[in-house]
RNA sequence: GCCCCUGUGGUGGAACUGGUAGACGCGCCGGAUUCAAAAUCCGGUUCCGAGAGGAGUGUCGGUUCGAUUCCGACCGGGGGCACCA
């Protein structure tokens, strides 16, 4: 980069141009040689020449698959797939120097809805504009210098790749798996077209501005439910995960145990069955509540007055779960009421209830309101009488709704047992009663696989009139997607075709319509990472034996908030994969590890307006200003960089004008990589200095070999064993995942060895071996620069091709312990001490300390507690 | 609303299973170099205090010889909630 006739170092160049200063840089020296983007992409270009990460399936090696959740191609890679990559590299680069056969594939998740977004606003095809974002992405992932197996790329919106999940989805069909069934949508009434949940904004369609109907739709879901035990006992196995994605996975399957039971109906011939968790407090019963779109709602209600007006106001709710919590719970009382099962005598009201789902359990419940909060506010709203039924063992009186544990009250020949106890007990009764039975539910509900949409897999199923539905045949599969299909018009493409979805039946040949909706854009990855192992298999998805070499995954890297969906559909997926037969895996990921988000400071200017962090500048009074037309800016919280609030980085500024070492390390630095990552200028200033840094120190002197001596001098010892335990503790911070560490670990030996450089020849044995280890050190962070001092250092060798220093394990081994030696708890000296010194003789060390006799003032020693090669403390009165 | 996570100097963070709080970095201060600056190098940097010493890990309380670490309550920040991926 040129400026001013006089080429200065880029990052000083960006900085300028960040605060504004384009002042000649008149005087400039030159900067050091080091050119990084000239030695990446030469680096780049022989880890390419020689195959460096292709992958050897003949290896007898150990196989280690590394992956991290691939892209989707919305455009240009952002600061947290920089982030996910970087982590990924380093763990699969690691691995492979320790001896195993890696594999380490890219892809993209390239279904979805943003494809469809670009076409409606700017009449791209969502095919042209999806493989034009896979094309600049995937040369922006390449400038990362990740060693990733290209030759394994996949794109799940490839027929290639999405007509084998077409073949899994008939197997599932054939096994049973999959079926259809009536569910609610979000529905904008304008544009007359299903919503996602995200296009949903306070009730209103993002586009419309119409308030948002529930609608009911017939579609297809999987049976995930038939595997809820399966995927919950599973979570036991996987001691590799995150404690925290293994309970929420827990929580959202949901397990509980429970009473089934109907509630006669007072002067019908009709019952309602009900789920509950706690059929101990059934005396406390007030009301019995059902969906508003129960079979039995109509029925009941339909000729009460407002009922219609009830059940649109329902309608127009969201149908996300937290849309439905948040909602103000309203009741519609059908003016039936429900016989209690223990005492005939007794009758509480039947009410329509927003906050039931006839998705959960039987879509009916009965509410105890003394011993629930929503039960408790309803009750109090309709006032329904509420009677305790649970009281604190010790009978304390106690605030309703009472929700802990105690011992049941006002409620027959339950009273006195403890709640557990009184669960049974009502359960028993029932069964005996014979109208009900205890029983499992679970909160999992069955995935909805159906999308109203065109940039999607298509259902390969047909609707005949005279035969019903009628899957397509193995051997006409991949159904593929139109190419002609236009935008203008709300709703599905698919739908509005032409002549798309007109096909003869595959079982009566007579003249049937296709299947219109496509796959949820979750299918797709849930065995992507199958595909991989045998990613160019044109018969079939995947071959057995491959899958059986390299499944599981050992090390899975992605982002926290697929912590419950993506990562239970693709256990899921693989359970069932694996009983149609396609492979003998149960669990598709051993090890998982999630990463936080990346945020950064937002900027607004005097209208309240977002701005890029580029467009913000500080001028030469100090102040925020916007960098065309200086006006004011005020900076905001930091907050998780996206689109629409613009506080985004584009890696490409980053990758051109640091390099990717620099970057690479910032993002490996600092932060622990599960918590989010602020992204900051001078954080990743930082990064570009000590690759320079690192630079300078192992090329400025110039290096002879020299013959390993005999002997050591005390300093060289001291270097040695830095050197060692530096690369010893690396490894196991690698493998924790704390890369902050392992960074911090390498800089106190960067800083050791410029210490010793200063005092000790160049000719030196232990020092050679320090920077050695320390570049190899480096290497899984910062590939390139790593290999272009290995071969400045005289290397004829590769470090992608290398295996791990070896650690010298009696340099690690040290006979004196430093030893803190506290009064009262609080720290007063540190002694140091021959490795595991007796107690008593620690004891008398540390008590004849004079630090330690001044604090003790005399007084009389009353316990002293001994703690080997770590701490006395001395406990006086 | 429900579930999960998180809180340590000016700042990002470190501290193995309860045992020397602040590693490493950023920033700042001082020095060297320079005509001067940038870059680079060296030193310092939790707070209060001249010092001895005292205080200190969101807040309050508990357990312990000893708590950033364990327990309870509260407050702040974030993620997920089934059609964003």
């Amino acid at each position: 980069m040129l400026l001013c006739g006089h080429r200065v170092k880029q990052t000083q160049y960006f900085r300028a141009q960040r605060r504004g200063l384009f002042r000649c840089f008149k005087d400039f020296k030159v900067m050091a040689a080091y050119e990084m983007k000239d030695i990446e992409s030469k680096w780049r270009k022989v880890w390419l020449d020689r195959q460096s990460f292709a992958v050897d399936e003949e290896s007898k090696k150990q196989k280690y698959y590394v992956l991290e959740m691939f892209p989707y191609p919305s455009g240009r890679i952002h600061v947290g797939h920089v982030r996910n990559y970087s982590l990924g590299d380093v763990v699969a680069r690691y691995k492979k120097s320790n001896g195993f056969n890696v594999i380490h594939p890219m892809g993209w998740d390239a279904f979805g809805l943003p494809a469809e977004n670009a076409a409606m606003e700017r009449g791209e095809h969502p095919g042209k504009w999806t493989y034009a974002n896979i094309d600049v992405m995937r040369t922006q992932l390449q400038s990362m210098g990740l060693s990733i197996d290209w030759s394994r790329e996949v794109a799940t919106c490839h027929p290639q790749y999405y007509r084998h999940e077409q073949k899994m989805f008939l197997d599932f069909y054939r096994k049973g798996l999959a079926y259809r069934k009536e569910s609610m949508v979000n529905w904008d009434p304008i544009d007359n077209t299903v919503l996602a949940n995200e296009q949903v904004i306070d009730g209103k369609g993002w586009r419309t501005g119409a308030p948002v109907e529930r609608r009911k739709l017939s579609q297809w879901f999987l049976k995930i439910t038939d595997y809820a035990d399966d995927l919950l006992d599973g979570i036991k196995t996987l001691d590799r995960w995150p404690d925290k994605v293994r309970i929420m996975q827990e929580n959202w399957i949901g397990r509980s145990r429970g009473l089934q039971f109907k509630f006669a109906l007072e002067g019908l011939d009709e019952s309602v069955e009900v789920f509950t968790t706690r059929p101990d407090t059934l005396f406390g019963a007030a009301f019995v509540a059902i969906a508003p779109d129960h079979p039995l709602a109509k029925k009941l209600a339909g000729n009460k007055a407002g009922f219609d007006d009830f059940l649109k106001t329902c309608a127009a709710q969201g149908t996300s779960e937290a849309a439905i919590e948040q909602a103000e719970k309203i009741g519609f009382d059908t003016g039936v009421r429900a016989v209690h099962p223990f005492d005939a005598s007794k009758t509480v009201p039947v009410y329509l209830a927003n906050f039931v789902l006839m998705d959960y359990g039987t879509g009916a419940i009965f509410g105890c309101p003394a011993h629930d909060q929503r039960d408790f506010d309803f009750a109090t709203k309709y006032k329904l009488p509420i009677t305790q039924v649970v009281a604190p063992v010790d009978g304390a009186e106690v605030k309703l709704p009472y929700s802990d544990e105690g011992v049941l009250v006002n409620s027959d020949f339950l009273n006195g047992m403890e709640v557990e106890a009184a669960k049974a007990a009502a359960i028993e009764k029932i069964e005996k009663l014979g109208v009900g039975f205890g029983t499992t539910q679970y909160r999992l509900r069955d995935w909805g696989v159906s999308r109203q949409r065109y940039w999607g897999c298509p259902i390969p199923m047909v609707h005949c009139k005279s035969c019903g539905i009628v899957p397509v045949a193995d051997d006409q599969l991949p159904v593929t997607l139109p190419e002609d299909v236009t935008f203008d018009k709300p709703g599905n493409p698919l739908a509005h075709h032409p002549t798309w979805k007109h096909t003869t039946c595959p079982s009566c040949g007579a003249a049937a319509e296709r299947e219109t909706d496509t796959f949820d854009t979750f299918f797709e990855s849930s065995w992507y990472f199958a595909r991989y192992c045998d990613p160019r298999n044109e018969k079939e998805a995947f071959s057995k034996e491959k899958a059986a070499y390299w499944l599981p995954v050992d090390q899975y890297i992605g982002g926290v908030e697929h912590a419950v969906l993506h990562l239970l559909y693709s256990r899921f997926f693989t359970r069932a994969l694996s009983d149609c037969g396609y492979c003998d895996v149960k669990e598709p990921f051993a090890g998982l590890f999630t990463q936080g988000m990346v945020t950064h400071a937002t900027f607004k200017d005097q209208d309240g307006k977002w701005l890029f962090p580029t467009q913000a500048v500080t001028n030469d009074a100090g102040q925020l200003v916007h960098v065309d037309t200086g006006a004011p800016v005020t900076e905001g919280r930091i907050e998780k960089m996206s689109k629409s609030k613009k506080n985004v980085i584009d890696p490409d500024d980053i990758l051109n004008n640091y390099g990717a070492d620099a970057a690479r390390l910032f993002i490996l630095s600092d932060s622990p990589p599960e918590r989010d990552l602020e992204w900051t200028v001078s954080g990743i200033e930082g990064a570009a200095k000590f690759v320079h840094r690192l630079y300078r120190l192992v090329t400025e002197i110039p290096l002879q070999a020299v013959e390993k001596p005999n002997e050591f001098t005390p300093a060289q010892q001291e270097m040695r064993t830095q050197t060692h335990k530096a690369l010893s503790g690396l490894g196991a911070d690698i493998e924790a995942f704390h890369m902050n560490k392992a960074v911090a670990r390498l800089r106190e030996l960067a800083n050791a060895i410029e210490k010793y450089k200063s005092v000790h020849s160049a000719g030196d044995w232990a020092y050679r071996e320090a920077l050695e280890y320390l570049i190899r050190g480096f290497n899984p962070m910062m590939p390139h620069v790593t290999e272009e001092l290995w071969a400045h250092l005289g290397h004829d060798t590769i470090l992608a091709d290398m295996t791990w220093p070896e650690i010298d394990a009696s340099l690690l081994q040290s006979d004196t312990a430093t030893i803190a030696v506290q009064v009262n708890g609080k720290m007063r000296a540190t002694i140091t001490l021959p490795k595991d010194m007796d107690q008593k003789a620690a004891e008398a060390a540390a008590l004849s300390d004079p630090n330690v006799q001044r604090a003790l003032d005399g007084k009389a020693v009353k316990k002293v507690i001994v703690v080997p090669n770590r701490i006395v403390n001395v406990v006086v009165g």
